[in-house]
DNA sequence: CAGTTGTTTCAGTCGAGACTGAAACAACTG
DNA sequence: CAGTTGTTTCAGTCTCGACTGAAACAACTG
């Protein structure tokens, strides 16, 4: 079924994955590649080493790669008793996170526009254009806020 | 009014929007930072040569990130009858314009997640990470479909 | 214990691209 | 025309960090 054919198109897929990574979130390749391959990969838990000979990417990279996607949560350890391998596993949630991490930091540009306001003084002409970015902003956290997913 | 001392103060909060652009969204320092100044210059439009010599970048360098900034619809060129000087103004919707850039962006994305579904086949657990990513992805986008900013 | 298999660390390479200075260019003035 | 002021181009530098190979390490087996 997942046969030596189909090898190809999914690493041509993962590789799209890899480069809207890279472009849209400044990811580097390799970090696009492991994350597209574990969205797709047959089982869903795959090794470093697999990984890394499945994306033609060396050991080293992927221990520091897996070690950064695990730290900010994409991807989870799997330990079998019985087997020295570390296998790893996209979290379920994982592109979830990412969308609200996103959501956040425009929280976080909120702030700074608001101390922006701050400085600008009573300016009319001089607030208007950051109240206008700091309006565009709120406006997509804040309808997030009001329409959670439906978990 | 808007005096010396203020401008450190304005320099400092230029930073941290350049900081955040770098940061949330890979613009190179000098794109950030002209940004930040165009948000809260005073007059709201402003001459490659003053905007170089107040963020300290080169005048090339200027010239390239206009460019880019214009081509990509952020900035606005002014040129004024009797006046050699291009100025540059930050677009009212620039902000709006980046945000609106990251949904579709995202759309694209539940492009590729739905040849993922072809390629994984009906096989259920290898499918559904894929779904989960697509339902993540689609939502933010409906949503934001749904509730168009108040203009 | 030696042997096997997998992982991590580390020093170093390498490429990309942001940035600059200087020179060329353009558009005006008197 | 020469002079002034602003802009653009271009070749080159320089930094950053992604990536690798090789060696060290760890956890097991017989």
């Amino acid at each position: 079924m997942s046969s030596e054919d189909n090898q190809d198109e999914v690493l041509r897929w993962v590789e799209r994955v890899a480069t809207f990574c890279v472009e849209e979130w400044a990811l580097p390749p390799i970090t696009g590649r492991i994350l597209g391959l574990l969205m797709i990969c047959d089982p869903p838990e795959c090794s470093a080493g697999r990984i890394a000979e499945t994306i033609r990417a060396s050991r080293a990279s992927l221990t520091s790669n897996m070690r950064f996607l695990a730290a900010i949560g994409l991807v989870r350890k799997v330990r079998v008793p019985g087997d020295r391998t570390t296998y790893y596993r996209i979290e379920d949630d994982a592109w979830h996170k990412v969308i609200q991490r996103k959501l956040d930091s425009l929280g976080a540009f909120g702030d700074i526009a608001d101390e922006g306001l701050k400085l600008a003084g009573g300016n009319r002409a001089r607030t208007e254009r950051i109240r206008a970015a700091r309006q565009s902003l709120t406006w997509l956290r804040d309808i997030a806020a009001r329409n959670p997913p439906n978990t």
